[in-house]
DNA sequence: CTTTCGTGGTTTATCGTTACACTTCCTGGC
DNA sequence: GCCAGGAAGTGTAACGATAAACCACGAAAG
């Protein structure tokens, strides 16, 4: 029943050694003697005890957790990431914890206060919202990598995907396959600040321009939240509305899958009448029929890259800023006739 | 650059009050002053201070964060399942944090700890691998909910779903739509401990004999990871064996769509050779091609119940058990011929 | 005029660890 | 025989907040 939970003290009165010694033991300090060490293993084990992190953490500082900051729990591409970081930080015997920034500004700002964020050895920070002054707000004596598109200040630490380039390769690769007119689901010319959308757009329009095609408005499809289901309703509208097009650069995965559900709708066949270009590679896209062609953006690659930012940071807290720029490559399969 | 963070008796002194007035004023409490309250607010306003959590916690015990344990943070079904409690916990102003409890065992008892789950206010815990004996180690004298499908001590409070109750209805509805050899892609006739892959076989089986057909061992296809890509070379494998099937039963919605995939490599159509339904009813399964026939769980109605069994626990630390178990219902869509 | 009470605070004692400095005791070198 | 130095361990003071008890003072009550 309400026992109360057994502290460091309860252990060091049962092994009848001092506290310090209870902790030593648990910390695999050096000074103390094999036999002491046994009992009060022995002891621990007897009564049950667990740490309390919550002390350790005042005390000590150190945690042993890092927090990843996601936008939406329900974004297949976060969830890839924080399995392979999670694997990765149990390599170095850390735990990862994911957070989510929310949908709101409110929530945004709350789960990034400086006062959660001080909970983590280290953050890494998802794409978010925020804006620089936002960002300058939080100006922890705390590890932090950003992994993501926006704009930061300098003195972070960040690990950024290659937007722009993505986006152009994907659709070269659709004018290569023969499109001509080629929407952009998800792009965005203009915003208030660059993000992932504005970003991919622009490579988009790129592309276009240099193979002597028009970057015209009217192939800018935005989106709010980019679910799949908002990406099929809005294909359905725009064909509905009669746009023509014949190809379509997907700024994710998910909008990619939203847009394949809305062309079936409409009658239209992937890749004969509408290629279909993604971005992200996820572990679905491989397996949807047809298999949907996209950018990988190498995640491997981009969380070895932020952890090692971040260990830089455990060992010097004052390590230059790093800025690294992931790779991306194009992945084709059924959605583009190749 | 290395200044140390701002502590609250920094903002009393600089306050001119004592460090408990600044304590009261942060948490509302009622004795102090209009002026006072407002100075000491502009008081850490202007010096950025930040409450430290750690220490709160240490001290008052509340944390005013759940935790949300899942097996695989790149599972969509605990990504969507995240998203809904996080949402929900939101009007609580509480919030949600998720950590995986990872494939392996080490892993697992690892993220379990009592150390680990102590630090949160309550904590939900998704499907896990524990046996009676793990779970009862830790006892922790912390509100717990268990979410999922094992057998559990009955003093945990628990919310789970109609596992049996859904894959007979799955079943049930192939029957009904002409199937007759019907697999269970992803079922188990036995394990070690109850687990959902045996429940979710059982419902099929008894929809099976109640239709007077034979639940034979062959039409029982397992798997280990319940991964898109495993599900997809299974089925291509026991195609390729010679495996008979005109239906089948996948015990998610992801294991649902790595068959659409086998299938679909196979030559075979959906439905018209072969029916298909899942079980989670995934957001993304609306929008396959053809969309997925499966078994919706009411997670919204999971999370309400799992919440209101965690703030009963919050109340009332020795709340008698409840044992919730959710309703299940079919929805229908093109992977059958309803 | 004394008692009571509400308002607006302050003081004190922890919460459970760990950092740091300090003490023994013992071995060995010269 | 004496001192240096390592091994094994202990004592004390925080880490940064909050619970709980306490205090001063003016107003209302009797």
């Amino acid at each position: 029943m309400g026992r109360r939970t057994v502290t460091m003290s309860d252990v060091a009165r049962e092994a009848g050694v001092s506290v310090m010694t209870v902790s030593n033991v648990l910390n695999d300090r050096s000074n103390v003697g094999a036999d002491t060490r046994l009992h009060v293993l022995e002891v621990v084990d007897r009564l049950g005890y667990e740490i309390n992190l919550t002390a350790r953490r005042l005390r000590s500082g150190r945690t042993g957790t890092v927090g990843l900051i996601v936008p939406r729990f329900d974004l297949h591409y976060y969830g890839e990431l924080a399995s392979l970081i999670s694997d990765a930080l149990a390599a170095d015997r850390m735990h990862l914890v994911v957070e989510q920034s929310g949908a709101s500004r409110e929530r945004e700002l709350s789960a990034l206060s400086l006062a959660r964020l001080q909970q983590y050895d280290g953050v890494l920070l998802g794409a978010v919202g925020l804006d620089m002054a936002d960002l300058d707000r939080i100006h922890p004596d705390l590890p932090i990598v950003l992994l993501g598109e926006q704009d930061v200040p300098d003195r972070y630490h960040r690990v950024q995907m290659r937007n722009v380039a993505g986006a152009r390769l994907a659709t070269e690769h659709l004018i290569t396959c023969g499109a001509r007119r080629i929407a952009v689901l998800g792009g965005k010319l203009t915003a208030p600040r660059p993000e992932m959308a504005t970003y991919r757009a622009k490579g988009w329009a790129g592309a276009l321009a240099d193979a002597g095609l028009d970057p015209c408005p009217d192939l800018v499809i935005p989106l709010h939240d980019y679910s799949i289901a908002e990406a099929r309703a809005t294909i359905t509208d725009v064909l509905a509305a009669g746009l023509k097009i014949d190809g379509i650069f997907a700024v994710t995965d998910e909008v990619a899958i939203g847009a394949l559900a809305g062309l079936h709708d409409a009658g239209l066949h992937v890749p004969d009448d509408v290629q279909l270009v993604g971005f992200d590679n996820l572990d679905i896209s491989a397996h949807l029929a047809p298999g949907l062609t996209t950018i990988d953006p190498d995640r491997p690659t981009m969380v070895a890259e932020a952890l090692r930012l971040l260990h830089r940071q455990f060992a010097d807290k004052n390590a230059a800023p790093e800025h690294i720029v992931s790779t991306v490559s194009l992945v084709t399969r059924g959605s583009t006739r190749n």
